[in-house]
RNA sequence: GGGUAAGUAGCCAAGUGGCCAACGGCAACAGACUGUAAAUCUGUCCUCUUCGGAGUUCGGUGGUUCGAAUCCAUCCUUGCCCA
């Protein structure tokens, strides 16, 4: 199977440029992804790009990262309804070591590999070109008019929110980025997210203009959730790939959660089993749902993608204990299974509130499971508190020593899914 | 530079002198149901609270008024039209 077949039944492909197929098939083929360094780390929704990535290299063609260094001091306005703030240099050097850093993980920069993969900072070029290079060089060769019929562009000059001179000419550095990799690297393919269509195309145009170059470029779907929310997004903010950000566990938890509609259309996409195995398991979910297959297979393979097998074993042993023996009196858990929640939130609060004795609107405000004492209350009126696995019906419950686990430890439970340790120290 | 329309809570969006912490929708969180789903129903959703309230909001600043998101002045930002 070649790579854009597999791409497609994995419903990863969205827009194709004619000839992409061609091309991939003839040769060895570089292509390229940029990242935008708009955080030190990357979250879920760069995990599609990096497995695009990943897909290419496994196809024996050559991936290059590109991180944006130059282009994320302007700002992209696609997708975006209104103008960016711009980052300022400090923070966007440390985002772009950190994201560097972690597409290092994912492909396989061995230099004596034919199709070894490839990092590259935008700034490292533009950084030397002057504004009046860049006008005679690049600008010329794309009419305003062009430009402006871009989707993204459109939407902002129709929209009431206008667009600046700077982010309208994103779209030329983008190019110009794909012409460069072209010259360079002899890169002819560019992938991105659907958003990026435009953006792209303009590289590829710049390339056959520029130098009667044929560059091709495909993007995927921007991926969303049956229920028309946000994907990659919960209650904690962004899902990251960073463990120090979202623990293994919480990221395990994430994909564990996924709805049944979504998970059959995940698994294809984020783990690389094989057609004939994800159809089985679709198979075998239909037969038992309750059972959840296709969630604990997708999450298991993500978490152990992006995480490891050690990450991996953490996050499923503190689901078991967390979830699995729910039932199981708080009182029964040993010194080990506690401290094996890997994942769970530890609080460490002193012994001796607990000793005087603490009402649980004050325990919950001042280990910070709730913000505020206000909130603690309400949280803890609608039924939402567990504390050592059974629920706080009284919001005047006081909080001592008698609750104390293994005379250390308090399990707070907040809703279905948070879940906290005390530690007393 | 001239004219004109607009700027409301995370987002969208009502409100146009007191009944406004501000209708409604989305998102989010919690409860019931369930499979740690989805859908549905219920509650919460500016901050703090001894749950009685208290405090700070409607682009910024100053003013009119007993009282302003609402009126006036001025400044900033944005759209559109003209030069």
């Amino acid at each position: 199977m070649n790579l854009i077949e597999e791409l497609r039944w994995r419903g990863m492909i969205h827009d194709i440029m004619p000839g992409t197929e061609d091309q991939l098939n003839k040769e060895m083929t570089a292509g390229y992804i940029g990242f935008d360094p708009t955080a030190d780390s990357l979250h879920i929704g760069s995990l599609v790009p990096i497995l695009l990535l990943v897909h290419l290299q496994k196809a024996g063609h050559k991936p290059i990262a590109l991180v944006g260094g130059a282009t994320g001091m302007i700002g992209d306005p696609s997708g975006k309804s209104e103008e960016r703030n711009l980052l300022n240099e400090d923070v966007l050097q440390k985002n772009v070591a950190g994201v560097k850093a972690q597409l290092e993980k994912f492909l396989d920069f061995n230099p004596a590999l034919p199709n070894a993969a490839e990092m590259t900072n935008n700034y490292d070029w533009f950084k030397s070109i002057s504004f009046i290079d860049f006008l005679r060089d690049t600008g010329k060769h794309i009419t305003v008019n062009y430009m402006m019929a871009k989707d993204s562009v459109k939407k902002r000059i129709e929209g009431e929110t206008g667009i600046s001179y700077t982010e309208f000419a994103y779209q030329l550095m983008q190019g110009y980025d794909f012409y460069w990799l072209y010259t360079h690297k002899n890169c002819k393919l560019q992938m991105g997210g659907s958003d990026q269509w435009g953006n792209m195309t303009t590289g590829a145009e710049l390339i056959r203009r520029k130098c009667g170059g044929e560059a091709f470029v495909f993007t995927n779907p921007l991926i969303t959730k049956a229920d028309g929310g946000k994907f990659g997004k919960t209650e904690g903010g962004n899902i990251w790939l960073d463990a120090n950000r979202t623990s293994p566990f919480h990221f395990y938890q994430f994909w564990l959660n996924a709805s049944d509609q979504d998970a059959e259309k995940w698994i294809k996409i984020f783990t690389f089993l094989s057609k004939s195995e994800v159809e089985e398991l679709a198979s075998a979910h239909e037969k038992d749902a309750g059972k959840r297959l296709l969630q604990k297979k997708l999450a298991a393979a993500v978490t152990q993608f992006v995480h490891g097998n050690a990450a991996l074993e953490e996050a499923l042993q503190a689901t078991v204990k967390a979830f699995a023996e729910k039932d199981k009196p708080a009182e029964d858990l040993t010194i080990e299974d506690i401290e094996a929640m890997h994942g769970v939130t530890q609080i460490e609060f002193a012994a001796a509130k607990i000793n005087a004795g603490i009402d649980v609107v004050s325990f919950l405000a001042e280990t910070g499971i709730e913000k505020s004492k206000g909130d603690a209350r309400k949280m803890v009126q609608a039924g939402g508190i567990s504390i050592n696995r059974k629920k706080a019906e009284k919001i005047d419950l006081i909080i001592n020593s008698s609750f104390l686990l293994h005379h250390q430890y308090i399990l707070v439970q907040k809703g279905k899914k948070n879940h906290f340790v005390i530690k007393v120290i």
